[in-house]
DNA sequence: GTGTTTACCGAACATTCGGTCAGTTGACAA
DNA sequence: TTGTCAACTGACCGAATGTTCGGTAAACAC
């Protein structure tokens, strides 16, 4: 019954990986400048300088989250599914992922979308996501150039189109038993991909 | 060339009007909470105090921005186009017109798609968009009923696709010569239309 | 029992916040 | 020349902000 090191659950109390799963929430639903450190300490419990004892600080917490969700997606970019085949099934293939893993790491890929380049974290943060973007840019220029995109509207619109589609996921969708990530992507698939080929 | 009364052009100084769109480019770039009534007065080339001789303060022109957007939104779902004919006629005319406004509006729009809830001014925006999203949400159950939409997928998932394709624009589109609002109006259509259809 | 560590509190910090107000400026009318 | 008034300044207020710091209670190690 006894586990030799690290008991399986320590004792009550916050560490970091709790504080920034919380915090994050309460990020996404006041927007990180409309959150205060007193209204994380509400939301862990604590006062607010029992947060600096776990993390350094407001912008940390938030540098960790928006690198959470960008591993990912650089994660997801870098697997060999993403760079051989068809350009058209790599293309949907990534955007199945992306689905994925918005929903995988909901908060912290809403908070992602969210940025807008206030500080120095947060312009790190946008020119990385826009390097994810220059890549899946590429894919439906090559699905163009294989012809199985429709040629009447142009590759870079189309791309900003389709992934416009996979974030605006963010701003409505809440997990439930009935709703896996997999449906979704298939539904979003279906509409996507169905005016989208050709 | 002398006009009667009210100058064409008086002299120079601000008015609400023009502190509320410059505001707004602001409140787009920095995020509503991001800015301070420092930042607004840096932008007007004023100091703080000037802007409180306009507008009653931050607030206000956030609920004045807001309106303007949500207007916009009402107008059109009222218009005669959006009641009779085919439902997906009327979907397909209120999707075009949602990117107009969207277009046309863009400051104000982007600003009221990024509102969260956070004072009792962005809560009654914010239903006042649900009442919007209800009202498309029914344009696309009617099409489902008609059964020129494909039936393998929910209406309400489909409607919230297709209208988070439309919102998505705000997060990229800047004015130029070369995108029209008519463009960008087609391209959205036969994307998400090729797809949604059956 | 004695130290050490972990996790926290309460008070205070410098700064910034949105907002107020008494006064100043400069264009225009008479 | 004087008066009016729209448009603005500069000094200021109380509250809220993110962060720091000295202390401390409880759990653990020995």
């Amino acid at each position: 019954m006894a586990t030799p090191t690290s008991a399986p659950s320590r004792r009550r109390g916050h560490d970091p990986e709790s504080v920034l799963s919380i915090a994050v929430g309460v990020f996404n639903e006041r927007g990180y400048d409309g959150t205060s450190m007193e209204d994380l300490a509400r939301a862990l419990g604590v006062t607010k300088s029992a947060i600096y004892y776990h993390v350094p600080g407001k912008e940390q917490l938030l540098a960790r989250a928006l690198d959470r969700a960008l591993d990912g997606l650089f994660e997801l970019a870098a697997d060999e599914r993403a760079a051989t085949g068809a350009a058209i099934e790599r293309l949907e293939w990534v955007v199945r992922q992306s689905v994925r893993l918005l929903i995988d790491r909901l908060p912290y890929v809403t908070l992602l979308l969210r940025v807008r380049g206030n500080s120095a974290t947060e312009l790190a943060a946008l020119e990385r996501r826009q390097e994810f973007d220059v890549f899946v840019g590429g894919l439906v220029r090559a699905a163009a150039e294989e012809g199985t995109v429709r040629p009447d509207v142009d590759p870079a619109l189309l791309t900003r189109l389709l992934f416009g589609t996979v974030n605006s996921i963010a701003e409505w969708y809440r997990p439930a038993p009935g709703a896996s990530a997999e449906d979704l992507a298939d539904a979003l698939v279906k509409m996507a991909f169905g005016g989208l080929l050709r």
